[in-house]
DNA sequence: TATACTGTGTATAAGGATATACACACAGAA
DNA sequence: TTCTGTGTGTATATCCTTATACACAGTATA
């Protein structure tokens, strides 16, 4: 194969409603204007990527043109896709909007469900602990 | 018009990437399974609560029907669709777990987006603050 | 050049949202 | 009772979005 492995974390899950390329691309985007993905960094090839999530190569092409649109990304055909350079300032603006974003959608759930703050309190916790074991352990089993 | 308005507090969002039909869906189970919505109520007609939502009818029959498969409804043509009963056992469980999956959804993209564990409290706090007093604000504006 | 990679465009199938026309149920008037 | 109107859910056809497969075109390197 070719460049020989980048690995990407990201994830899909079928289950989930909202459909597969937004799914890559709302991470995708994460880890580029996180900054774990350097400006200059050369992104797997579509159907590397493709087999790695394992969904369709086109579906990996339109986040590639999603992200290039958006100025995120630049791709020269032949090549290969790269991570565009980024406004630092505009960085932290949009990082912070979607983590509130994602905590004002689970406080809304469990409004509508009736949980009490003190529930929801213990359940964040867990999910904190869980989710940053998780985490650490993908670190560690990166190839 | 016919039985006159009980109004269902749900919403949809077009700008959500996942399917209205879901959004609705996810809502309205939770009002029963939560028992904001007692057995044997009579919901409103498929056109009277698409008009609500400002959506097609044939995606609230869709609804309807989906959650009439799960056993949470039960629908008589000509007359109406009814809250069924429910097994008091299953409630509980069911409720909690939709409330620590959105909170695991957020956490993650919290940590993605490497926000430490003292960013994500505070947006926590702040979110449920914030959403706790639109909940409420909703009450009161009812009619 | 030959070859093996890269991205790109076209065609096809499945799913979601809608409008429109249809069938059933019940209440009230003739 | 019989009829008729207005409510209810139901079925069909159409358009747009999503996901895929397959053939095409540019690029790098031996």
């Amino acid at each position: 194969m070719g460049r020989g492995g980048l690995w990407i974390p990201v994830h899909i899950d079928e289950n989930r409603p909202e459909p597969l390329y937004h799914q890559v691309e709302v991470q995708l985007r994460g880890l580029i204007l996180s900054g774990q993905l350097a400006e200059g960094t050369l992104l797997p090839s579509i159907r590397e990527f493709a087999a790695d999530l394992r969904c369709s190569a086109i579906t990996v092409r339109r986040v590639y043109q999603d992200l290039e649109n958006e100025g995120l990304l630049r791709t020269r055909q032949g090549t290969g896709t790269f991570v565009a350079g980024i406004d630092q300032s505009a960085r932290d603006e949009f990082r912070l909007g979607r983590v509130v974003e994602a905590f004002e959608r689970a406080v809304e759930t469990g409004l509508q469900l009736q949980c009490s703050r003190e529930e929801m309190e213990r359940i964040w916790r867990e999910a904190y602990a869980r989710k940053k074991a998780e985490a650490d352990g993908d670190k560690g089993e990166q190839r």
